[in-house]
DNA sequence: TATTGTTGGATTTTT
DNA sequence: TCCAACAATA
């Protein structure tokens, strides 16, 4: 049976020819490939983002579909902003009314506007890793059991591993003791954040999929509105994901929905994260897809590298099958270097970089790639003794941190009281006075009476008790001194009236702590303003299919993904949305655009990125491959993959290193090359020691040493405080730079486009301090009125009801004398 | 309740 | 080695 048998052939007519040209013939072919499951097997540096863009755009100019039939769907934020960027900068058009996001970002944006069947509130708040981990051990210290044999971490991912297979509780059979145990945690925390009113990030996956299983209308409704599913990184999907992915797309010859799923089975790095290569065949089969359509001209390296990584991946079995080509020339052979330690390894890169550098490479194209963290520390300290500029990517971000967090679970807890997560983390910090004794007094009386811990400070009798009580009552006036404030004004009150500021001005250390709170406040302002919730939000048509599931959406609420109750209109208030972004979008970690540095980081942590320079460093055996993936076949094979990863990110000269000793865990380890360096193409390496000398020859310590003797290691003594602590070189550098990406990053979306300006704005006829009547929530006084036209939403307290968030166009509001 | 001492653990981590 | 987490201490 043939998909949308009415849809056009691709046609090279002049409208689309622009957005073709330059495409290669495998390329061409994946993104005017006719409706229907395709498969796109994508090698690195072969142009899939600008196949996936490129595609949308052309099904959209083309007339194939409109923006509310088409769903991407990503891993990062990061891939997801970039599809838009470059969307909207090949078409003039409303970018906001398509499903472009990650798996989580969509979920969230689908459970928001079917909060009532799925049996969540409306301002349901996203539990992270440490959220989630803090919760686990809660449970688990309120079923006494013991943190030894039921260890928080490991019960986590018993929890996140059972949602990711679509398993509750009832559907576990316990293997053993701990097993059951483990089971019975998880069914405790699945009450324990119904109470609370969270989730966490399986569950946002897991639910949503339920809830289009189990409702067949609303399965009805989204399988027949979109017509295009593009998915990105598919490699990575996990079970859940694939299944989901299912849910939206029903059987495509039943619902006509067109699937393309691009990924490269060759760079599968996270299956212990629980993704599942094996989705890739699966697809092909399940979808019966009419034949793989494989981009393997690469567009980014030289010759030498792409063989490099060509022969060392062709010693990995069960592989879909691709080579990579370039029409680039063959470059420079890779440079390999035995170091007699870590410490030379890292003398001979920073030495090599500062040279590269003297040649005119800019640092910010230098990349030094490790297997592990730990492999970091000397390396820096030999840049930083040196006086190279670096930035190391990974450790904590923005939303991570601790001071960041503490603010946001004030401000959680002025959204809702009943957040226990947030209230243990801030209820005696700032100090005041509330010991653990206190605490575990008031968690008993909650648990006994099965009521949240704001609810149940009453029971701590004394003068515990009467602190307590302050600190509910401190919430409780914060709340009402924001009530109708701006975001921007929300969190400056709280922090000053949290007394977290007040405790970093008299911290010793609290100086860089107080400016990340300041650097919050930014980042909220510049959320305001790019997610369409400032008042100078311009209103876009509503291009959304009118139905009894989603109704005309407003700009606006679609950005921060979510969406309006169909029934009252009533929308999450801006400070909901933001923290519901604080969750989703951690922030990334990465320096500021425009700074010169080196660039460090894991394997893992440089997939997707490309540097002109790459030193992949630690090629030993046990490290890399790390020992704990040299014992099975299968994750040996990942290893390689990473090794595959790392290699594919260099565009003109690559640099691998190894050294004979290393100290690793305060020891000093010998290691032998690895054998991912005997696979590598002979022709295509340039030893800078002498190849085949082995470990122990001396040869390697000697020319290190006569090296150094000459200039570098003498600058390394006495060079002052550790520079990995404070930043050194590229102090001063926190990670979410909310100006910078306010700049860059949104630059299209907020940029009012012709189609936008034309959108006339209406006079509500409603202002501040107005009385209103609401069907549903009765009278209010309004205390916030934002955007115009069809964007238009007001503030309203409804005084038992609470103050709400409503769309003019969606609520039906009268105004009261 | 903040500081100091002890112990154990130490791949990778998009959301 | 070098950290985080917890216990013991002032």
């Amino acid at each position: 049976m043939n998909f949308m048998p009415d849809a056009p052939l691709p046609d090279p007519s002049a409208a689309s020819s622009a957005l073709l040209k330059g495409l290669n013939p495998e390329q061409l072919a994946a993104v005017t490939a006719p409706p229907g499951p395709w498969l796109i097997l994508a090698g690195a540096g072969s142009g899939k983002t600008r196949v996936l863009t490129t595609r949308i755009a052309w099904l959209l100019q083309t007339g194939q579909v409109s923006p509310a039939g088409v769903m991407a769907v990503t891993f990062t934020n990061k891939a997801a902003k970039e599809m838009l960027t470059r969307l909207s900068a090949m078409l003039p058009i409303n970018t906001r009314g398509m499903w472009i996001g990650t798996f989580h970002g969509l979920c969230n944006r689908f459970l928001r506007a079917h909060y009532k069947v799925a049996g969540l509130p409306q301002a349901f708040q996203i539990l992270d890793t440490q959220d989630q981990l803090s919760a686990v051990k809660r449970v688990i210290k309120g079923l006494k059991y013991d943190e030894e044999k039921v260890i928080p971490k490991q019960t986590t991912w018993f929890i996140a591993n059972a949602k990711e297979d679509g398993l509750r509780p009832k559907d576990i059979v316990p293997r053993d003791e701990l097993g059951r145990l483990q089971l019975s945690v998880y069914e405790a925390y699945e009450d324990q954040c119904t109470r609370e009113g969270v989730v966490d990030f399986a569950e946002l996956m897991l639910r949503t999929y339920e809830l289009m299983r189990d409702h067949a209308e609303l399965r009805a409704h989204y399988q027949r509105r979109f017509r295009h599913i593009l998915v990105d990184e598919f490699q990575d999907t996990n079970k859940l994901q694939y299944a989901w992915l299912k849910m939206f797309s029903g059987r495509p010859e039943e619902t006509g929905t067109s699937v393309l799923a691009v990924g490269d089975d060759d760079q599968s790095i996270y299956a212990f994260r629980g993704a599942q290569v094996g989705n890739m065949a699966d697809f092909e089969r399940e979808f019966k897809v009419p034949g793989v359509i494989k981009l393997e001209q690469n567009y980014r390296s030289f010759g030498h590298i792409l063989d490099s990584a060509n022969a060392l991946i062709a010693n990995n079995s069960r592989r879909l099958g691709k080579t990579l080509r370039t029409d680039a020339g063959a470059g420079e052979p890779l440079r390999i270097y035995e170091a007699s330690s870590d410490y030379a390894e890292a003398q001979w890169l920073v030495d090599e970089a500062r040279q590269m550098h003297r040649e005119g490479q800019a640092f910010k194209e230098i990349a030094v790639l490790y297997r592990s963290n730990a492999q970091s520390r000397v390396i820096e300290s030999a840049l930083f003794n040196a006086g190279v500029p670096y930035k190391v990517y990974g450790g904590l971000r923005f939303f991570e941190r601790a001071e960041v967090k503490h603010a946001l679970a004030y401000l959680r807890l002025i959204e809702n009281p009943n957040d226990d997560t947030s209230f243990l983390r801030v209820v005696n910090f700032p100090a005041r006075g509330i010991g653990a004794r206190t605490v575990e007094l008031l968690q008993d009386a909650a648990r006994s009476s099965a009521r949240s811990l704001a609810q149940s400070v009453t029971a701590v009798p004394g003068k515990s008790g009467a602190n307590l009580q302050a600190f509910v009552a401190k919430v409780d006036a914060m709340r009402e001194a924001t009530r109708g404030l701006t975001l921007r004004h929300i969190i400056e009150h709280v922090v000053e009236a949290s007394g977290l500021a007040d405790f970093y001005r008299t911290e010793k250390e609290g100086q860089e702590r107080l400016e990340n709170l300041a650097e919050l406040v930014n980042a909220a302002e510049a959320f305001v303003t790019q997610e369409g919730f400032g008042k100078d939000a311009v209103a876009l048509p509503v291009d959304e299919p009118v139905g009894t599931i989603a109704q005309g959406l407003p700009a606006a609420v679609a950005r921060v993904d979510t969406l309006p109750d169909a029934e009252t209109g009533e929308i999450i208030s801006p400070l909901v949305a933001f923290l519901t972004h604080a969750a989703l979008e951690a922030g990334d970690n990465q320096a500021q655009a425009g700074q010169d540095a080196v660039q460090l980081m894991t394997v893992h942590a440089a997939k997707g990125l490309e540097f002109d320079n790459v030193f992949i460093t630690g090629l030993e055996e046990a490290l890399f491959p790390h020992e704990n993936s040299m014992k099975d076949g299968d994750s040996l094979e990942e290893e390689r993959r990473l090794m595959y990863v790392a290699i594919t990110r260099a565009r003109k000269r690559l640099h691998i290193s190894f050294c004979q000793t290393r100290m690793l865990h305060g020891q000093t380890r010998y290691n032998l090359k690895s054998r991912f360096l005997e696979e590598l193409p002979e022709e295509s390496l340039k030893w800078l020691t002498p190849r085949n000398q082995g470990f122990g020859s001396g040869y390697a310590r000697q020319y290190q040493e006569a090296w150094a003797s000459g200039r570098g290691l003498g600058s390394m003594v006495g060079a002052g405080a550790q520079p990995w602590r404070g930043g050194g070189a590229n102090a001063g550098s926190s990670g979410y730079a909310g100006k910078a990406r306010g700049e860059d990053d949104f630059k299209d979306l907020t940029a009012p486009l012709p189609s936008r300006m034309a959108q006339a704005k209406s006079e509500s006829g409603f202002k501040v301090g107005q009385s209103v009547f609401h069907g549903k929530f009765g009278e209010g006084v309004i205390l916030t009125l934002e955007g115009q036209g069809p964007d238009a939403r007001v503030q309203v307290n409804f005084g038992r009801h609470g103050t709400k968030w409503l769309m003019l166009s969606v609520a039906k509001l009268t105004p009261i004398e």
